[in-house]
DNA sequence: GATGAATGAGAGTTCATTCAT
DNA sequence: GATGAATGAACTCTCATTCAT
């Protein structure tokens, strides 16, 4: 629903446009939040009449679907980044962790994220996808540490299971530290992080 | 800002209706957001009418960040607990991961939390506010770590500065976990979240 | 739903308040019809703003339907009149033709019923209170006819149907004549109008 | 104002389409009424561009306009019908009432009409049509009931418009009969109007 | 001739805030 | 102190109309 389906006679065209309107109304939501920005903004921002959004976007919570569509599957092509790469499951895993502080403290990122989390509380289309984003998020996970290359083959699942929110929630909660101390020290958090996640990758002693 | 200036011929009486207003107030925000929430729900909550609420707050962003001073104040008691309490530190610390699981997989108070974070984006004193509490939260822990009884007495300065971090991340992460994983298990969760946190109390191997 | 539900401290003042609107709406719309007239026109005309009148109607359609009903309960009164007055029934109904003709080459009542009825064309609520008021209306002239009093005691059930439809036909159709032709003389109206009903109200020969 | 004074290469061409859009607006109005039909719709239902029409009309008001000149003129041919029967004028158009309620009964055309008296209320242009297209059908009617056949040759000018205005006023009441009482039972109303028709088109006793 | 992308004014509605009582 | 009637600006969304192609 979260495209309209009407026909465009140009869709490179059409679909240029959805792009412009996503780039806006994602920059507008970051600095004023999803209700603070309005209709108007997101048209200014996004060079074009508030009217003509209409015809790429069936309202203003499309657009947020959108957005969470969007930054959906970056996501996946990231999990795939880490299937694909040959090597140590740990060792890639640990690696990563420096581009995954670096996605977790961009701020306006991040802001736009709270936004979602926000929205998801109080508007329940855009908790599903999050939910279904969640699931498959954990799912391709709970894959990487159990399959074939992984290093938690033989654990229980419901200890796997917790494992993965700790993880998750450790990553994602930098997030929320960028927010609340925006001097946060990266390098220093890698340094405490590092450590951490290994005890996480491995059966406990 | 968050409080009028106006005098009040009783001042225990409006201190009284203060605190209605706030326990509504976060009561609503809780359930509807702080933008789901109008004026008109929180006085019907507070019982009292929407313009009296005015006699006592200057305007709805006031509101929030009552809200989130009165927060502030108890997390400083969660960490006076800690530090009155005997024994060994690590074992306190680790002990409490149950209570810091239960509160922060509370899914009201984390959408409460989320709104004034997300607030925190476009407030400046939301964001002040939010920031010095960190702060003081962070020193607090500091001094629990490298004092007298803290296990962290001898590490590095930053290396300190990011365990913290790292430390809230986790346990601040559980909040969006919750919200992105309503059935999360809070049992598996703890029996990761322990050694994990254990690894971030003890000077690394 | 055509009135709010929401509990007014003055009751009376509210009522006032409500037939302030009802009375502005009916004028604009006679005016501007029902969608040319827009809430902001009302509300000037009712001398309050916008925003209020939605203290006492839930929408801009509730408007419409309370209009309705307030022509619902005066047309009963008309039947009433009929019902309490003494002497022959025939006589009655065709004195009270005059005031028919009356009432139906009122040009802004006139307009104002169009724009219900066309209204009623695609939105079911005002369709369905439009009927229902016709099925009492049917009803209640029946009752006059095949009453006590009543001239048509003996006729077939489904011939009582047919006339009844024809003289309220008759009548209403007296509407349209006046819309498209504004100079309808009434007096001429009503020499031919009195053979007519009379017709429909004794038994056919 | 009704047709675009624009010069078009193929005056044939142009004629066509512009018959195109009247049917597929008529169509339209009919089902959604004037204000709930879109030119969007009614271009897909014409099977050309929104923008094109506006090659053939100056604006929507100017289609409804040209609708109800085209009525009109059907209007005039069912008249014409009447004119050119043989036999006994009386017999004839109580004949022909058959045909009248089945017309005026028609609840999509009826809705189609009352949207067009609706918007007469308050747009001349179409307010002066239909009224000179009353005048005239009220013209042919006189000739047809003072004419060589006609019944009421004798009749006073003043009583004999009365009369015409009053089955005007019956018949085309049907059609809001229709709207209000979707129910309504053709046979039985034929048989109630019959007689009263009777009654208008002899001499009173 | 024909398209439909694009506009922008204006629609109905909500809600934080004010103020007379 | 307390009320809630009243305001009005801002909101999302629609649609007749224009115009570059």
């Amino acid at each position: 629903m979260k495209q309209k389906t009407k026909r465009h006679t140009d869709p490179a065209l059409a679909q240029a446009r959805r792009e412009q309107v996503l780039a806006a109304a994602a920059d507008c939501f970051r600095r004023k939040g999803y209700h603070g920005a309005g209709m108007a903004e997101i048209s200014k921002t996004a060079g074009m009449s508030a009217g003509h959004i209409y015809n790429y976007f069936t309202n203003k919570e499309a657009i947020i679907e959108s957005i969470i569509e969007r930054d959906m599957e970056e996501m996946f092509s990231i999990f795939q980044e880490f299937e694909d790469m040959p090597g140590d499951l740990v060792t890639i895993l640990l690696d990563g962790l420096d581009h995954a502080v670096e996605r977790h403290t961009d701020i306006d990122q991040g802001a736009l994220n709270l936004e979602m989390l926000a929205e998801a509380a109080r508007n329940n289309k855009v908790a599903s996808l999050l939910h279904a984003t969640d699931v498959l998020a954990r799912e391709r996970m709970r894959q990487l540490l159990v399959g074939e290359r992984g290093p938690l083959k033989d654990i229980a699942d419901d200890e796997l299971t917790g494992r993965i929110d700790v993880m998750f929630a450790m990553i994602g909660g930098l997030l929320l530290r960028k927010m609340l101390n925006p001097d946060l020290d990266q390098q220093a958090v890698l340094k405490a992080l590092r450590p951490t996640m290994k005890t996480l990758l491995l059966p406990f002693a």
